[in-house]
DNA sequence: ATGACTCATGTTATAACATAACACAAGGCC
DNA sequence: GGCCTTGTGTTATGTTATAACATGAGTCAT
């Protein structure tokens, strides 16, 4: 039984989260630990499949017990950022947890559902590669990409 | 004589912001009109082909001698944005003017130089064909994009 | 075990980006 | 004139993110 390709309706919400948390360790090894409260941010974010604001998440921390102040959620989201556990939208100034299985360098394109709000990460090398041709075409060097695309998810085509 | 390719290093720019302008005043001939304010503001977009911030405009106003509030900037960036007469980067929070001649839906793809700070407008059909097939393969109905690549521009690498 | 060092965290304040809400003015139109 | 639409001015506030400095917890060599 495997893992739904998209995230949304029903699905083991539960096993996103924990294969998550498990790579989150497993990656958090060496002297970049993965603290308490950077784990606190992090199970945050993946409460849902929907990008999550960094004061969303000072709201969240604040109502379970454990105020926190911006600098504290920015310094996980950075550390988070850096390790390549979470990605930011930038079109939305949000947050989602890093569904690539690969270890590092994935594509992460972005399928953003305007009705659902949910929040789709592809890792597609066909694109990628369209992308990096068309900059080299310019004579560019691509150091990062931005690829968001926002619209209407299936599920959300069929229930309109 | 041709425009250049890239809009870096030597190239009339008199004539960009000229027939960016022109382009403007063809384009708002019915109710939406191109004020006084509204033509100041892309002016101001337009004095370069770096992204520029709304309190980058609002500084410039004030030097210029026409200060004026964020809300009559950001007012004129949307009317600007909804004529598609200027882009907004969404990684920089950061507007450009359009350089794009179609007279709309174009894909507004960007490359942005981390070095010199030039963003280049791309129109790629190809490109803009990539992302929707792959969209498509999620089920996803595409209504707007963002795709902006940073790295370093042929000239910077030239340079470097 | 002490001092020096690094990494993480706490705290205050502020910077940077963007909009809500209301008042008013100019122009078209009946 | 009275009405409507569009644009502008102004005040205040909302939202997102970081600077700067102090404190604490662990490591490690002396
Ligand atoms: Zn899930
Ligand atoms: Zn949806
Ligand atoms: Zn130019
Ligand atoms: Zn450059």
């Amino acid at each position: 039984m495997d893992h739904a390709i998209t995230p949304t309706g029903q699905h083991d919400h539960a096993h996103c989260v924990s294969s998550a948390l498990a790579a989150a360790e497993a990656r958090c090894t060496g002297t970049a630990k993965l603290t308490q409260s950077r784990r606190r941010v992090l199970e945050i974010v993946w409460e849902s499949h929907r990008p999550v604001g960094a004061y969303d998440i000072l709201d969240r921390m604040a109502k379970d017990g454990n105020p926190a102040k911006p600098p504290t959620v920015y310094r996980a989201l950075n550390f988070l950022l850096e390790q390549g556990l979470v990605h930011r939208l930038e079109s939305m100034n949000a947050f989602i947890g890093c569904g690539s299985t690969s270890v590092d360098g994935h594509a992460a394109q972005f399928l953003i559902c305007r009705d659902c709000n949910m929040a789709l990460e592809l890792d597609d090398p066909t694109l990628r590669k369209a992308l990096d041709q068309a900059a080299r075409n310019s004579g560019f060097r691509v150091d990062r990409r931005v690829v968001e695309l926002s619209g209407v998810c299936a599920d959300c085509q069929k229930a309109a």
